[in-house]
DNA sequence: ATAGTCTTCCGCCAAG
DNA sequence: CGCTTGGCGGAAGACT
């Protein structure tokens, strides 16, 4: 088993644990703190090149949430482990969301320097590239270095650029939730996964934007560093949930926040936080004071489907973050996600799935294993 | 796999 | 009168 040391914890002997990590090349046990030789040995070595290309139509969270993720993982170690460069994709000056214009370093076209991590960030002001000669210098230049790169991806709609390099040809890939039809129909040859707030198919990888890129941007941290450094860099950025990809991109819990009707609206939000309660139409009933038919009537009219089906959505999905936990039994994650047995638990997931929560868990771990092992 | 029990949902109706 | 509310009962289906 191949170990990297980590800089992180208070105990004797931490370790990361990682086969095809960063630190893969001279792995061995290491102890917490590292040595002196240990920690010279680090500062030495190369830093990861992550260049983020920035299209015109950029988004500040696609641009700076996964910046900063890879510049807190340098912050845990004596030397940076990330170097990462933000290059534009047009002027060096260039216009991002919210009336932001920012300096890039170089534009893709200046740019001669080695790529380990090639990741393109769109926004939703992304408009079908036009066929001309500048875009398919953009696009030539993108096919030519992701096929260099360790590992390439986009958040949001970077990666229609992917798609219309032909980068996605075949794979698996998501987008921000508005734009997956127009990916759908315009790039019939690319999987569109709906499902996702990231999508890793081989050293490709897709994170359907906002929040989601800095999940992405976690999980590549994850690959090259570990869990626990990940986790760590979660924790200083006060990330309530670390998600795994395969979180619906709007999910039940989100959408309950949004509905801000009256009673209900506070309801909702209760009843997402207390999923281990006796949620039933009498009980929810009761405690917004009305009676079972009654409530149940407006609780349709205003969420859209009935009291118990939303619970069970909500439980669902609360049962598919646990179930990335290896450590909880199905008898755990039935009982944390609020279903009175693991029989009630396993039919009603494998109903609406088509999937039962065993063999969901064991694709999760085939989906996280075999990470491309990085060139030195 | 099955049968008996419980819960949920929904149309209907009367009362406020 | 129009609208909301709450109770009833049966059908569907979920649970044990």
């Amino acid at each position: 088993m191949l170990n990297s040391r980590s800089y992180i914890g208070k105990g004797n002997s931490v370790t990361v644990r990682r086969a095809g990590s960063f630190w893969a090349q001279n792995a061995r046990q290491t102890s917490f703190p590292p040595s002196e030789a240990e920690v010279a040995e680090d500062a030495a070595r190369q830093p990861i090149d992550v260049v983020i290309v920035a299209l015109s139509s950029a988004s500040l969270m696609n641009l700076f949430g996964p910046a900063e993720v890879f510049a807190r993982a340098n912050s845990l170690f004596p030397a940076p482990v990330y170097r990462v460069r933000i290059i534009s994709a047009a002027a060096r000056e260039y216009p991002t969301s919210f009336q932001v214009t920012l300096t890039a370093e170089s534009t893709y076209r200046e740019f001669k320097q080695e790529i380990d991590t090639l990741l393109v960030a769109g926004g939703l002001s992304w408009q079908s590239p036009l066929r001309n000669s500048e875009t398919s210098q953009l696009l030539e230049w993108l096919r030519a270095n992701c096929a260099r790169s360790r590992r390439y991806g986009a958040f949001c709609t970077g990666g229609m650029m992917l798609a219309e390099a032909g980068l996605l040809h075949r794979k698996r890939a998501t987008a921000h939730w508005s734009r997956l039809e127009e990916m759908a129909a315009r790039y019939p040859d690319v999987q569109v996964l709906s499902d996702r707030i990231f999508v890793r198919d081989g050293n490709c990888y897709t994170a359907a934007g906002g929040s989601s890129a800095i999940d992405l941007a976690l999980a590549l941290v994850e690959e090259d560093l570990g869990g626990e450094v990940s986790l760590e860099i979660a924790k200083q950025m006060v990330l309530f949930l670390r998600r795994s990809g395969t979180q619906p991109q709007l999910s039940t819990t989100l959408l309950s926040q949004t509905s801000q009707i009256g009673s209900i609206g506070n309801l909702l939000v209760w009843m997402a936080d207390n999923l281990d309660q006796d949620l039933s139409v009498s009980q929810l009933a009761r405690r917004v004071a009305m009676s079972p038919r009654n409530f149940a009537r407006h609780f349709v009219r205003e969420v859209g489907k009935t009291p118990a089906r939303h619970v069970i959505d909500l439980r669902l999905e609360a049962a598919r973050r646990n179930l990335a936990h290896a450590r909880l039994s199905l008898g755990d994650v039935a009982k944390a996600s609020g279903f009175g047995s693991v029989e009630v638990f396993r039919r009603l997931f494998t109903k609406t799935f088509g999937t039962s929560p065993g063999r969901y868990r064991d694709r999760l771990e085939n989906v996280r294993a075999s990470v491309p092992a990085r060139h030195f």
